[in-house]
DNA sequence: TGTACATCAGTGAACGCGCGTTCACTGATGTAC
DNA sequence: TGTACATCAGTGAACGCGCGTTCACTGATGTAC
């Protein structure tokens, strides 16, 4: 085994990712340059295409990072609110449209934040994103009755959306206002639709 | 009175802003170059200062434009509708959620195409970015009775956030399918919530 | 354990290119007589 | 109506800069004996 060599360009090339996963969410995809990722990972520029094929295969595996990072912190916020009482819908709704991502953009949703990005992309990312996509549809799904599964489509959509319009907003009163109104109005919703949980 | 140098001037100065005003829908805020935009319009690039102290000047034109093009549109698709006993709401659903718009990105909603962008633009380009989101908000409002004003953010959410996702998944099957289930299921909703209409 | 050598992750200069912006200019349009 | 001049909208070359990408190199890390 040579441990040192390999896990160190492993841990380089992690490094190089999560630093790209941070700024597609700050400045979209094209708002990110190779230089500025390197540096922000802490490595001078050069470096990079022993590592990357190119600036798409990086959007890729940021995109993918990115993703793991949200699904994670998911996790861990359905965790804490477990035996709460709370359904997974609440949860979902509060956590996607909590007020602390009107301030900061690097740890949101990748989805709200390259949506309105990928039909321009390169196929490679194109690709990415829509399986992204799909996957966001499919959790919002997994969160509603068989019968109302239908809406995980508008509901989604209302989540990448609201977060949206609140963020162009600002980290105002009337951001702030969009959230929780979008907030209230989706959990009333599903409270009076639907029964039994 | 000199009214053909004003008024050409002026021609030039309107097919600069109403090139941009595509230009932004179909390649985002940072997708603009102030020379490809020239080139559309049927100039070259030289001239372009003698018309706009800036390009965030030029931004912050094409988006009033843009939303001044889509207005209009709004305003033609309902007068068709008139008569037809389709309710405001009605009308909204379907023409912003239009399958024609998941082919073409440059006639939607300027929102829809930028609302992403907006946080990271110019003091300028936001301010004037913020006012179109209210503006939207307000013109959703307007199609809903009073006791229901306050879903006006969720539906505009709904509507931005599923325009991209389906744009996302492109003019295909499962595009179309993100847009007439949203379709159906704000229709629906308003049919069974909404009283009296 | 200590020295000589091989490996290769990361460096930094360089490339061609398109960007936003500036500016001296041209030549078509309009005015004065 | 016809000529001489003034105006100014639009041209195109040029600027400094940052981009994505390439590559000869350096020097720390690991191997062989």
């Amino acid at each position: 085994m040579k441990p040192t060599f390999n896990s160190r360009k492993k841990d380089t090339h992690e490094r190089i990712v999560a630093a790209a996963a941070h700024a597609i969410r700050s400045h979209g995809y094209a708002g990110v340059s190779v230089a500025e990722v390197m540096k922000k990972a802490g490595y001078t520029h050069g470096g990079f295409y022993a590592h990357f094929k190119s600036r798409d295969a990086l959007l890729v595996e940021a995109l993918d990072c990115a993703s793991q990072d949200i699904a994670a912190e998911a996790a861990r916020v359905a965790r804490l609110r477990a035996g709460t009482g709370a359904s997974e819908f609440r949860c979902l709704v509060e956590a996607y449209l909590a007020d602390q991502y009107l301030g900061t953009l690097e740890n949101g949703c990748p989805i709200a934040a390259l949506a309105a990005e990928m039909p321009r992309q390169s196929q490679a990312v194109r690709g990415a994103s829509m399986a992204r996509v799909h996957q966001l549809i499919a959790a919002v799904r997994s969160t509603l009755p068989e019968s109302y599964r239908a809406m995980a489509s508008v509901i989604t959509g209302s989540l990448v959306g609201t977060l949206q319009l609140a963020r162009a907003l600002g980290d105002t009163p009337q951001g702030r206002e969009v959230l929780s109104a979008t907030r209230e109005s989706l959990l009333r919703l599903y409270d009076t639709s639907v029964p039994a949980h």
